[in-house]
DNA sequence: GTAAATTGTGACACACAGTGCCATAATTTT
DNA sequence: AAAATTATGGCACTGTGTGTCACAATTTAC
């Protein structure tokens, strides 16, 4: 999580102290918001008590998250930096889900073992959590409206909403594969993430295809 | 607006005093949230002055609505009894989408020019309003998880992620197909709200038709 | 019809979210 | 080493949402 410049620059400066500190002190929030609502349930968590576990004031936490639900959706941040950053081409409608989907590769191809193991978390989180539950769907809806805002650029002649639509559709596969994905518990029938997208894209075009008689 | 007995119960007993005047102050904190949020953004309204509007107490606005969010999605409201209470049909997966947009039409059939009216200006709200807007998806999602209950009755041997998603689309369909109607403008070409969520069930149908490669 | 039970309302208090502001400490730059 | 920038904590303040109580209005029972 955390490392919302992994996509964007690989080829960055030094990092001064003070970046370093702010990329550990988030990481610190984040986890300590995991670690608390885990158990007890966002909603039964002060941000001063998230706050406290994390060594700093309340103020300092706002500084650093809007609200506790976004402490606990790091992975919704890169998501959203990637979505802002990647390049993107499409010359239709239909393509542009395509294109939605190769940066939801691109991310993939990103995520490492820590941050899958905090996808299942998370996910599980989402899952029995309403707080997270609500959060996770508006920052989905944040992300759509980059992606809508971005394909507005590469398809300027097509209606507005249409290209909404799409984003919108983008995310939601998205979002099912990692909830299929997180889904598995055996490890022996346990797909990979990218089969789990595949999977998800899979459904996506077969539910279409029966539906709208 | 409002009556959302309207679809659940047509033959209903004669409506006592205390059920009207609770159906006629939900309609007025509605109105006036409508009428207060539309110039200023709904951020800019507090719950007080609202209550003021409608010459009630903060207290008993609560009492009457969530948040002032809320006050303003009464169609949101409707549709929700509808995912609740409309009979539904599905023996597989890809029926369970036309299950759900079956629901969509029974709701269309029963929205009259006043109801449409107000999808228009709320529709409107949404998309300028970004409180508005954020609270419109979270419904969204509290529709799709009822969705996604019924069809786990309906399918109980279907994995519940995969009825989650179909559950997702679904609402995202229906969505799509208000902003597609909200969007028109002049009258020569416009639309009815049945034909918008025509078109939206098309283009949902094509853009997953050339996806996925 | 009147009495009892139910339900709606306002007033008050309270916990908590989120933000503006200022003084201070830590870091980067010059 | 001094100056400029940036992070932090403390404090105050607005606003949301809820619990609780007393009281008024309706509904139900007799």
């Amino acid at each position: 999580m955390t490392d919302t410049r992994a996509l964007a620059d690989e080829g960055g400066r030094p990092e001064g102290v003070r970046e370093r500190r702010n990329r550990e002190l988030r990481q610190r929030i984040h986890l300590a918001a995991i670690e608390l609502g885990e158990p007890a349930g966002m909603d039964a968590v002060t941000v001063a008590e998230l706050a406290a576990a994390a060594g700093i004031s309340r103020r300092t936490f706002f500084r650093h998250f809007r609200s506790k639900e976004d402490a606990v959706l790091a992975g919704h941040a890169r998501y959203l930096a990637a979505a802002r950053s990647l390049p993107m081409r499409a010359s239709n409608v239909t393509e542009a889900l395509s294109a939605i989907e190769r940066v939801g590769d691109v991310v993939l191809e990103h995520e490492g073992q820590p941050e899958l193991a905090e996808h299942r978390r998370v996910n599980a989180m989402i899952q029995r959590d309403q707080a997270i539950r609500t959060h996770a769907v508006v920052q989905d809806r944040l992300i759509a409206d980059v992606f809508r805002d971005r394909l507005r650029e590469l398809l300027p002649h097509e209606p507005v909403p249409a290209l909404e639509f799409v984003a919108d559709l983008g995310v939601a596969v998205w979002r099912h594969g990692w909830v299929r994905w997180s889904a598995q518990q055996d490890a022996a029938t346990a797909e990979s993430p990218v089969e789990s997208h595949r999977a998800a894209r899979q459904l996506f075009r077969a539910v279409a295809a029966s539906a709208t008689r």
